[in-house]
DNA sequence: TCCTACGATGGACAGAGTCCAAGTCAAGAA
DNA sequence: TTCTTGACTTGGACTCTGTCCATCGTAGGA
């Protein structure tokens, strides 16, 4: 997570405490945090800590691309760290519970130009949905 | 749509002008309407119906499998009457149109056995995204 | 050490969705 | 046809996420 910072800094990232903290509890695979989990997190290590310095933090991770925002059923947003190595998701339909996977094949190539509508299509996402062995 | 209007009545569905409006607002292809469109289409018709209304219509049509909730990344679920033949969406980045795409291939295949975490896993959700020709 | 522009704060606000008590009415019974 | 009743609808209050903004604080260069 170092790096993270280093990579920050480099960019003309001011650093302060509070990015550092976010910067911080957003490390490790698996994490998929809400911003609200964020914050709490954050603000165990840093009591003053507001909601909206935790929304703009994570905000402008997402827009240089140090993190991803991963698109839920549910409501609140969740923000996936591993931005640097393209992967798709695994969630259990009952807890919510999501892990990192990396299907083999190519999506893309799966989706004939006579379906694409004109689009310029450049992405894919795909999510799987079942249950995780604690609640099958 | 008379026969999913059908298919309610043979199901125990008491109907009611309201949800008759709303099921009448889900009709035709390529329709994904978030519950705010619902509601305003189905005023046309019957000024008198209630947000809470619609968003209880549409969470028993979801709940009996007749509609399906699109995720997206905006703020607003989306709503899509297209539940029993199965497919994929493709999203305009730009815009938020949405489209119902049939790609080939099995994604629930590419997910090698190593890489499901002892899930069982059910479903696959497959996300195109990219420029719609009036947007590129 | 001093300056200052960038970042943090917290409170107000907005959008989407849920909940609930009270009133209404679809559809089966008589 | 009318009656009855429980399922359905209503509208307003409430919650949860997220955004905005004026003001204050401070990181880091001079």
């Amino acid at each position: 997570m170092s790096d993270l910072l280093e990579r920050l800094r480099g960019r003309g990232w001011r650093m302060t405490s509070q990015r550092r903290v976010v910067a911080e509890v957003l490390d490790g695979d698996h994490v998929h945090l809400t911003a609200d989990e964020v914050h709490a997190r954050a603000a165990e290590r840093l009591p003053e800590i507001s909601r909206a310095t935790v929304y703009n933090t994570l905000g402008e991770l997402v827009a240089l691309g140090e993190v991803i925002e991963v698109p839920t059923d549910g409501r609140a947003r969740r923000y996936d760290p591993n931005a640097h190595h393209p992967h798709q998701h695994l969630v259990c339909s009952n807890c919510g519970t999501i892990r990192d996977v990396h299907p083999t094949g190519n999506p893309l190539a799966d989706l004939p130009a006579a379906e694409r509508f004109g689009f310029t299509v450049s992405e894919v996402e795909v999510t799987y949905r079942g249950l995780c062995p604690a609640c099958a």
